[in-house]
DNA sequence: CCGCATGGGTGTACGGCGTACACCTCTGCC
DNA sequence: GGCAGAGGTGTACGCCGTACACCCATGCGG
């Protein structure tokens, strides 16, 4: 008989396919439920198999971001800075909705990878391409702080699916007596025609507030700019 | 002989005990650092003793985070709503400096303490009492984001005190090609008087920054709300 | 054609974590 | 005097990241 064909020996594992398979376990599972031995699980492999290609787990975050900050779309060309920097980070902000584990995963890294960097970089490009000295520019970025790349920290982080439809409109009475100014505020944005359920977390457009503060602070930028503006006073 | 005294018997635990060896052990050594059998260890006590007055470590935290929240000092009477409010959230960011460790706690939190609505509440009352819509009060808490409890995510994270103290200025040589923009950045920080170390982390002034874009939006709120703007249009 | 180095996958094991569960021992009250 | 319940204990389980020794297929120099 032929010689037996050896088991058809799948194809070796390489950095990008850890990474990779990293990510699509992350965004099926959320990133608590990332471990080394449920990655190694998905890729059929051995769990200290990983460690010829990552160094550690700090390192595979590192490289998830770094897939992640690869996803945003390159800058467009020509724009005024405003819009450049404005269509960069919506861009960003798109990719982290893809992957809602990204934003946390980012927070957590303590040192910024390769491909942070070079996002910064080119952020930074376009504020100076428009014009704007090092000095503002610098203030700029630290103001937009954790918005460049596209999130804000919710102060009401969405809460499961499972909230109690029960109550009327707003929130929970007994909240509403005990933070009444919440409830305030609640109010009108359970009143919007979409999504009228409880404001905290729910209830709220999102992406309208996104680019409402971004567009607020960019404004801002742009006044200082034009009245040349500068930190030491 | 006199009947033996017992020994000491050391004051009981109580949820507050609980909570506060757990602060002062994350100041001490980090949040990384903060595990259920080391703050039972401090306390000189098994760990599973500490189950009868915390119902878990997620418990725990969100007990940590109400006793930091409760360090904010309280409004001041009287102020203009822009200082009121300005005034709540300094005062938010010294409680969250003196604990390094509690805005990445915060951050984790998947949803909001008792203390921490509280404190929210306050600043939006504080909002509305200026005479802000709650519409605009809705939107300004969404802009302020994580910046209401006084601390915003970093973009480069402060490095350990190991930093390569040869480099002339600036960045490294080989990064500052790699990342012009960037570099033509760190030159201005470092170029400051204090503190001129390689601006990737070091070398901001994080007070200045922190206000300066508070005040950024701070004044567009309250440019919107002279001119009465509505997010209707 | 042999032998050996090397890169990639394996197996075992360690020390840490959160915490379930059964237990034991004081205390105060009827 | 006895009993209930609060508070502290001990043991054990199942996870985690990862160190370390191993093993085996490959390909290359002789």
């Amino acid at each position: 008989m032929a010689p037996q064909t050896p088991p058809p020996r799948r194809t070796p594992l390489n950095r990008d396919r850890v990474l990779h398979a990293a990510v699509a376990l992350a965004d099926r599972s959320g990133h608590e439920a990332l471990s080394m031995r449920g990655l190694a699980q998905d890729l059929g492999v051995v769990p200290m198999a990983l460690y010829k290609h990552v160094a550690n787990k700090e390192q595979l975050l590192d490289g998830m971001v770094d897939v992640i900050v690869g996803e945003i779309e390159p800058p467009a060309a020509g724009a005024h800075w405003k819009n450049a920097v404005r269509g960069r980070i919506l861009s960003a902000r798109r990719a982290l909705l893809r992957h809602p584990w990204a934003s946390r995963v980012m927070e957590s890294r303590p040192a910024p990878t390769p491909g942070v960097l070079g996002y910064l970089d080119s952020v930074i490009g376009a504020f100076r391409a428009g014009g704007l000295s090092a000095d503002l520019t610098h203030h700029a970025m630290h103001a937009l702080g954790s918005r460049v790349w596209g999130f804000t920290q919710d102060l009401f982080p969405a809460p499961p699916d499972d909230a109690d439809a029960g109550e009327p409109a707003g929130l929970p009475g007994e909240m509403a007596a005990r933070y009444p100014h919440i409830a305030s505020i609640a109010a009108i944005a359970a009143s919007r025609p979409h999504d009228g359920d409880s404001v905290v977390g729910g209830g709220c457009d999102d992406q309208f507030e996104f680019e409402f503060a971004l567009d607020l602070l960019l404004d801002g930028i742009e006044r200082l700019h034009r009245q040349g503006w500068t930190s030491a006073g």
